[in-house]
DNA sequence: TAAAAACGATACGCGTTCGTAACGAGATTG
DNA sequence: CAATCTCGTTACGAACGCGTATCGTTTTTA
């Protein structure tokens, strides 16, 4: 529905989360990454190169680099199309799906701290 | 206070956000530099690289490499510190706050904006 | 079927970032 | 004073990311 979420109030979250994070010793994703991830678990697929350049509105050859670096930390997996084999799916795995709810977690419980 | 938010909501939120800002050409900062940014901006100084270091558990070039492109940008400033000349403290800076408040309220739209 | 278009990956040159180690300047200690 | 410690930076070689241009494959069009 919404939520009431002062400026600051998100700063003060976000900063505890991206800290938290950090310190964590978490992979360091570029945000152009963390967004590609968050697209391809939080929005409805299929997932390709083509469309992912077009959503973040940058070039397709950075979208394939940011696909190699989560292949590699296994947040992501190439899938070829059957309907149109030029086509690449990028799916969703299960090491990502824990990453994330690690991270959202982080994220709920800098909220509940949030003094701001 | 505290504000809640469950881990779904907080990853729709996010990204949401994440998305927002890619799209809009921000700049591509790393996790590591966006939590420097915000500790800067959200916690009390003086901010010394040491300091940063042993909060964000990296070593002191990653702080010093982070400090250098954050300068570029103009969103934090380097100055030296007149009782020990051997620390510098790291400053805010009218575009860094000007950045900030834009991304917070791009977070706040995100959350005025989540329905999940 | 031949030509054109679309898809993702690769090549290239350049700039950035990494961790480790060493460095110079300044402060502290004996 | 000189030796030592602390602070932030720089040096180094390796890895990664960028945008543009191009490539090979596959699909669509004429």
């Amino acid at each position: 529905m919404g939520i009431e979420l002062t400026p600051n109030q998100a700063l003060d979250i976000w900063c505890r989360a991206a800290v938290d994070g950090v310190k964590r010793d978490a992979p360091d994703l570029s945000a152009r990454q963390m967004a590609l991830l968050l697209l391809v678990y939080m929005t409805e697929g299929p997932h390709t190169v083509r469309g992912l350049s077009q959503t973040l509105n940058i070039s397709k050859p950075a979208v394939t680099r940011a696909i190699d670096r989560l292949s590699k930390l296994e947040m992501v997996r190439r899938k070829s199309d059957e309907a149109d084999r030029r086509s690449v799916l990028v799916q969703r795995t299960v090491k990502g799906s824990i990453f994330l709810r690690e991270y959202s977690e982080i994220v709920a419980s800098a909220a509940m701290a949030s003094t701001a």
